[in-house]
RNA sequence: GGGCCUGUAGCUUAGUCGGCAGAGCGACGGACUCUUAAUCCGUAGGCCAAGGGUUCAAAUCCCUUCAGGCCCGCCA
């Protein structure tokens, strides 16, 4: 490879040490440090001191990167079990590893803060008990990164601090890469999602968050388990893209050469589980859809969906008011949570508004009794956007709600009967005209979750879904196209159902605190900063 | 797509009504046998995100670009 191949800028900087910096001519971005030698010429952070002490480690003798450790105790379970340890050593030997973070040499000794998944724990070796050569070997080979396994016997510092009294060590894994700073550690919130491995290392808030999420996962499924659901895993990757609507990613099978799309709702598949006499099905599904990024958006994101039989939409919003109760409980302790300067309360029942009962409140007209002009009127006046092109009652519904009532409804809120024309998947209201039996859920002015009483008569469906096509064709970027396939399901006979997706990302994002997406998605998505290898072909059409 | 803000050493940052780019931590070398952001002495490390312009002189002022953050729009 040569180096007027790579989109970077290779300066030296000292022949002697044959390092060089990285830099990004497009973007003009350093890689985040980009240290590494001539013969290494990447966009890695290695750091040549590191290396050398790698070679002479191995001309040592020693293995830089051993197979296995026979690692008998976590910190944590190392600090229970001596929680009351005084300055005497303990009898027990222990044997545990994990990062060294901190060290603080002192001459013939040395202390170390090591951490593993459990937490952090202090280590102490002194050259009287390691020997020269092995304590030389630490003092001058590992470095705050490394792993290092221990083992040694537990004593209270006179500072009062539970530490392993260090007999023998073994160097683990050697790091060429520089930790940062020991005691602000990794700010930089760009690098904290774009290496999210160091984030981890460096800030426990995060890993904790990460936690929550795993537990929050855990226990939905358990929840969900416990009430004799069964989980399936339907396609992501779908010839006719359906269940939501919104611009699809597009890929290409190369065998089949056919066109496929990345799914942006696992409901149609759901519903021919239920048709084919699975009466109680979830899937954890990641959809994918093709809009922008912000706060509350990331292109590929979790949701939840769950489909039961012989339910309607009133037995989901229950349901759904259950999840958060008991995710609530058992997640926080509580059923109050503290989010983007709100208190939420999730305590039990919900308040439920219907739509028209939301307009009423936040905008203050009555629907019902209004003219198509008296409402295009009303719109334009409070610059609601699209009551140009609004032509129903249903359609002014809508746009009046999310004008005036979405951004409102701070406690958790069902807005219940939404207009047909957008609501293609829901079954007609069994007595309102023109609405649906659909609701949303919503928090912090967010939405969060979405069901209905699932529309199952298939010539009802056929229809609709023919309106959304032609919706479509006509340019509508996000209407559904038609999924024959789905309506043939139906036409063999769907039960009742009622059906309801919960967005997983918001869902711990109000759990954690977090008000970012990104601060709860382990990988958000970021634009590339340069391209270092040639690009292979994409599938792109 | 629109507005506001940010980018200085590996990390955290000072300097931004123009006048030689500073610090702490980290790294490297040395001293130190209960420290914990250890301490003390010394060394190296920056064309100030990139490109262009104004000026005797630009990290600083102007323009363009790149990346990120926040708000709005879009996402029912």
């Amino acid at each position: 490879m040569y180096i007027w191949d790579l989109p970077v800028r290779l300066r030296p900087v000292s022949p002697e040490k044959r390092q060089i910096w990285i830099q990004d001519t497009r973007s003009g971005c350093r890689m985040n440090g980009a240290i590494c030698t001539m013969n290494d010429m990447d966009h890695t952070c290695f750091d040549t001191a590191k290396i050398d002490k790698i070679q002479e480690l191995r001309e040592r003798g020693v293995t830089v990167y051993p197979y296995t450790f026979d690692r008998r105790d976590t910190v944590l379970e190392i600090k229970e079990r001596f929680s009351t340890i005084e300055h005497e050593k303990s009898e027990e030997e222990v044997s545990t590893a994990g990062r060294i973070y901190i060290i603080r040499q002192h001459g013939k000794t040395i202390f170390a803060d090591m951490g593993d998944a459990t937490g952090r724990l202090q280590i102490y070796l002194r050259k009287n008990d390691l020997g020269e050569e092995q304590f030389d070997l630490f003092r001058q080979y590992v470095d705050a990164g490394d792993i290092v396994g221990v083992v040694g016997h537990v004593f209270r510092t006179k500072m009062g601090e539970i530490t392993v009294w260090v007999d023998r060590f073994e160097l683990l894994t050697k790091s060429v890469c520089p930790l940062p700073e020991k005691f602000h550690g990794l700010k930089n919130v760009e690098t904290r999602y774009r290496q999210r491995y160091l984030d981890l290392i460096m800030n426990e808030e995060s890993r904790e968050t990460f936690r929550t999420r795993s537990r929050i996962l855990a226990l939905l499924r358990q929840f969900l388990f416990d009430r004799d659901y069964l989980e399936f895993e339907t396609p992501t990757l779908q010839p006719v893209y359906g269940g939501a609507n919104a611009r699809p990613f597009t890929t290409h099978h190369n065998a089949l050469d056919q066109k496929l799309y990345l799914r942006i709702a696992p409901e149609l598949y759901l519903k021919r589980l239920v048709v084919g006499g699975f009466e109680k099905v979830f899937e954890l599904a990641k959809n994918f859809r093709n809009e922008d990024i912000d706060t509350n958006h990331n292109p590929e994101f979790s949701m939840v969906e769950i489909y039961e039989a012989y339910r309607d939409y009133n037995d989901m919003m229950d349901l759904t008011e259950e999840i958060f109760a008991f995710l609530a409980e058992r997640v926080l302790g509580t059923t109050t949570c503290s989010f983007a300067g709100h208190d939420i309360d999730f305590s039990r029942p919900w308040r439920r508004l219907t739509m028209e009962e939301a307009v009423q409140e936040y905008a203050g007209i009555d629907i019902r009794t209004m003219s198509l002009e008296e409402l295009r009127d009303f719109g334009l006046e409070h610059s609601v956007e699209g009551c140009e092109s609004a032509a129903t009652q249903g359609e002014f519904l809508a746009l009046f709600f999310e004008h005036f009532g979405e951004k409102e409804l701070i406690q958790p809120t069902f807005i219940y009967d939404f207009p047909i024309e957008n609501s293609p998947l829901a079954k007609k209201h069994r007595s309102k005209e023109g609405l649906t039996e659909r609701f949303e859920l919503f928090m912090a002015g967010m939405e969060m979750a979405n069901g209905f009483s699932e529309l199952n008569d298939p010539l009802d469906q056929k229809a609709r879904l023919e309106l959304q096509d032609a919706k479509r064709r006509k340019g509508d970027l996000e209407a559904q196209m038609i999924d024959y396939d789905f309506i043939n399901a139906l036409g063999y006979g769907m039960p009742p159902t009622g059906g309801v997706g919960i967005g997983i990302d918001r869902l711990v994002m109000l759990l954690t605190g977090n008000d970012s997406i990104k601060e709860v998605l382990l990988f958000p998505q970021m634009k590339t900063l340069a391209r270092g290898e040639p690009e292979q072909d994409s599938g792109e059409e």
